[in-house]
DNA sequence: AGAATAGTGTCTCTCAGACATTATTTG
DNA sequence: CAAATAATGTCTGAGAGACACTATTCT
């Protein structure tokens, strides 16, 4: 019969000062080296569970957005046999605390050395946040409840890492149907904003249509 | 330190006498029932190999196209604490093997019933398959190595459920350039018909658009 | 008044979708 | 030559992409 470790391992994004980060924590095994957030499975949680526990320093798992990326199983991966199932999360401003422990969010255009495989496992994540944007309005789950179209528009762009142009794209955003207006304007220097925010019942179907090809 | 049972399983399909078809093999717990095959992973085999040698009585595996589906580890899934990697096959005619053994195919029209989470993990996997043929052309996994144009188009049909133009089929199949054609025809009834095969050089990029939305 | 940001409409061109006839073989 | 299946092209409408100016607020 046959038994092994299992673990989660966690890709987490947010958008901080126009940039992407991922958060990562030190490697206990690997000097100078740093890991994806993980932790092991126990006996009575879901994988899922698991997977926002191994946030739960750093971001308020209600607030974020959480699905299951792939799991990892190759027997030379690890010193041990060690199977890990990796979830991709997006963190919206407003859910991030500072917590204690050593993790911390790093930019990914300058990340440092990462043990493992994990650096193959982040870089899939990122295709994949780069391709949900594309083809759904999932961007806002990196923003605050409330946002401009402007903001949502930056977004895009940061991860993208191209600029879009903002008919087309408040065109497409607001076609998809996946925000609202609401009653609220932001201001600031310049013309107030109109705020937006998900609509809670909007159909969560997959896009026929890459919004950004 | 925490351990957990880890199995694969595999929802592998065949088309035959006009009919997608799913294996699955009687259910050693609940009678009358039936179960996607599946094994325990052992120490040193990788979750794809595991995955592979759950068919292999079956299916020739180096013809089988194979990809990881989803991982389901909800404690209350099994009786005991089980962890289960799905992959997603598709098993063109000629890698099909009369096996022994009590695993049978069986139409998805007309699915017995299935034990534990089955039912719904074979509706995930027929899910995925209708949407990668409808931004793919990943149709040919399910036929032998030379096809006709015609024989593709059936595939589709049965595989998505509605019928196609024929017309329209062939120019989009053509323009992914996914196939191509080999200098032999089939003769039969009719005009005889040229055919086809995959282009191993084929990009496995993925379409920006799709096929047959 | 000037600076800053928000917000809006049109045109063109490409591509998806609808559609019917001709071509080649076998019996 | 009849039956069966293979193969092929055009038109139309919708949507993607390019593009520049007006509106509102703050200082």
């Amino acid at each position: 019969m046959s038994f092994v470790r299992l673990n989660v391992h966690v890709v987490v994004f947010r958008l901080h000062e126009d940039a992407l980060q991922a958060l990562l924590t030190p490697s206990t095994e690997q000097p100078e080296h740093w890991e994806l957030p993980g932790r092991a499975v126990t006996a009575d949680e879901s994988l899922e569970d698991a997977a926002a526990l191994a946030l739960a320093s750093r971001v308020l798992r209600d607030e974020a957005y959480l699905e299951q990326l792939y799991t990892y199983g190759d027997p030379q991966r690890t010193p041990q046999r060690l199977v890990s199932v990796v979830y991709f999360a997006l963190a919206p401003a407003d859910a991030i605390r500072d917590g204690p422990g050593p993790e911390a969010w790093h930019s990914i255009q300058s990340l440092p050395p990462l043990a493992y495989d994990h650096a193959d496992i982040l870089a899939y994540a990122l295709r994949r946040l780069r391709y949900k944007l594309e083809y759904s309005a999932a961007g806002f789950q990196l923003l605050p409840d409330e946002f401009t179209l402007s903001q949502l528009q930056h977004t895009y762009e940061i991860v993208l890492g191209e600029s879009l142009d903002k008919r087309n794209f408040r065109r497409r955003i607001l076609e998809a149907g996946i925000i609202e207006p609401t009653p609220h304007v932001r201001s600031g220097e310049g013309r107030p904003a109109r705020l937006y925010r998900y609509r809670p019942d909007a159909v969560a179907e997959v896009k026929a249509r890459r919004l950004f090809p």
